[in-house]
DNA sequence: TGCTAACTTAGAT
DNA sequence: TAAGTTAGCA
């Protein structure tokens, strides 16, 4: 998805570069964008499970590209997903399944290119050949598009490169978009320059910069939809602009819309609907606010301090709620495993099992499930893990979570928590990494562990979204 | 008339 | 993922 519209929204303000104007300068790249392209070229060996790398021939060429104009590349690789944006990412999972199924039926072409999907196994091939060139990367504990903001934010870059407009919603200083192979001409968005953008009859779009700058062009996006949350239907990109620009917040936008598009609708004017209306807006606000915060403070990698930090200074702290929601923080070992030396799969944090198989001397690291359950529940035979069935963690939390609000079981919902010294200590590496534990285990013993582990359910956001959408559709 | 949503194509080789 | 096209809606 990224903003449907907005690099066309904002043409105005970009201008078209050759990319040596970053001659003598970093620049980070999108991997996953590049490797999803060099796909292209072997989508039916990889549809078909068939052994191939012929994938690593674009990005390595594009590599090269770079190099030829003296522009050195840093690789940014995906992390894991955050939570909000699991309801984009089934969607999106779903038609790749889909298109692959029609792949092996009818063997069509077209068909096996839109079931491609860019796989930890292909980035983690990726690394070794970067580690052998003397690549610079970072792998993104999330958000690649936030680690990429960061690197640029703090000087280690130039300038992103990638084509998901995202970077602009997350205010990326100066972003690169539709690189050459060839010739290497590209069309730069800075993001100052947005002061100046015109819509098609020449007027300011962004009258008093500033107040956009600083928040409002973000609000602008999220309202028109966004990875992490739908918009209101019927609004895009200019009913959003023209709220914002007329109201000048978030909120007084949302009344101004739901009032709109929503009040209108709502025949009545009866007490009981004119209550769930106004419930509707304030949950719609918090869903908006909760975008805001991962824009602004998505986890990233700070290779200077090491460390796993919010994309911008977080001043005041967060309830620890909202804090997993821009991505938990994990073990300090783990975020330098994982983000600076490449050599965990994000969704698991496990050894990549090249890795595991190579005779580099890697860090010996304890096996995450006995550590956990030896914490929680010592009697557990771990030896009896069985892949297929459901963690024990999201079995009990989801029982609760049905038994209380009625919301249907929803992976990566679930979140541990008391504290991070409670999750690093029991060896659970991230709340998110829980679908990690197989282990088929008693009842007793699922509620023993359920217990002694102080698990709770947050809000499903995904299903929040969800529920959001089907409110608003009902209305 | 303007806008959104849905559908199509390109992408690499 | 963007971009181009088209149909339907206000
Ligand atoms: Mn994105």
């Amino acid at each position: 998805m990224g903003i449907d519209g907005l690099l066309t929204f904002v043409r105005s303000a970009s201008s078209e570069v050759h990319i040596s104007k970053f001659a003598g300068q970093r620049v980070a790249i999108d991997a996953s964008s590049w490797l999803h392209r060099g796909a292209f070229s072997c989508a039916r060996e990889l549809a078909l499970g068939q052994e191939t790398d012929r994938y690593l021939r674009f990005p390595l060429r594009m590599i090269a590209m770079l190099r030829s104009h003296c522009v050195e590349p840093v690789l940014v690789f995906d992390g894991a997903k955050l939570p909000m944006k699991v309801r984009t990412d089934r969607l999106r999972s779903a038609a790749r399944s889909a298109a692959l199924q029609r792949a092996h039926r009818e063997q069509r072409d077209k068909d096996f290119t839109d079931s491609i999907t860019v796989t930890p196994a292909m980035a983690d091939r990726l690394l070794r050949k970067l580690r052998e060139s003397d690549t610079a990367f970072v792998v993104a504990p999330y958000e690649a598009d936030a680690q990429m903001v960061f690197l640029v934010e703090h000087g280690h870059c130039a300038a992103a490169i990638t084509e998901d407009s995202d970077l602009l919603a997350f205010r990326c200083p100066r972003t690169i978009y539709k690189l050459s192979p060839e010739t290497g001409y590209c069309r730069l968005h800075s993001f100052d320059d947005l002061c100046h953008a015109t819509d098609s009859s020449g007027s300011l779009l962004f009258d008093d910069w500033q107040s956009w700058k600083t928040g409002l062009f973000t609000d602008m996006c999220i309202l028109s939809g966004c990875d992490y949350l739908p918009s209101i239907p019927g609004v895009g990109l200019k009913t959003a602009h023209a709220a914002l620009s007329t109201h000048r917040s978030m909120q007084r936008a949302i009344s101004a819309l739901h009032d709109k598009f929503i009040w209108s609708k709502a025949q009545s004017a009866d007490p009981a609907g004119r209550a769930e209306l106004l419930q509707l807006t304030s949950e719609h606000l918090e869903l908006c606010t909760m975008c805001q915060q991962i824009f602004k403070y998505a986890t990233v990698w700070d290779p200077v301090s090491a460390a796993l930090v919010p994309l911008h200074q977080l001043g005041t702290s967060l309830d620890i709620r909202d804090r997993d929601r821009l991505g938990p923080l994990m073990a300090p070992s783990d975020a330098k495993l994982l983000c600076e030396d490449g050599v965990l799969d994000p969704t698991s944090l496990q050894l990549y099992p090249t890795v595991e198989q190579s005779t580099a001397s890697m860090p010996k690291r304890e096996d995450v499930r006995s550590r956990f359950f030896d914490a929680v529940c010592p009697r557990v035979n771990t030896a009896a893990c069985e892949p297929s069935s459901i963690s024990i963690v999201q079995q009990n939390v989801v029982r609760r979570e049905t038994a209380e609000s009625a919301l249907p079981l929803n992976e990566g919902a679930v979140a541990p928590c008391e504290t991070d010294t409670f999750l690093y200590s029991a060896g659970v590496r991230s709340p998110m990494h829980f679908k990690a534990f197989h282990v088929p285990l008693s009842d007793e013993a699922k509620t023993a562990a359920f217990e002694s582990a102080h698990l709770f359910a947050i809000d499903s956001p995904p299903c929040l979204g969800d529920a959001f959408l089907q409110r608003f559709r009902g209305i």
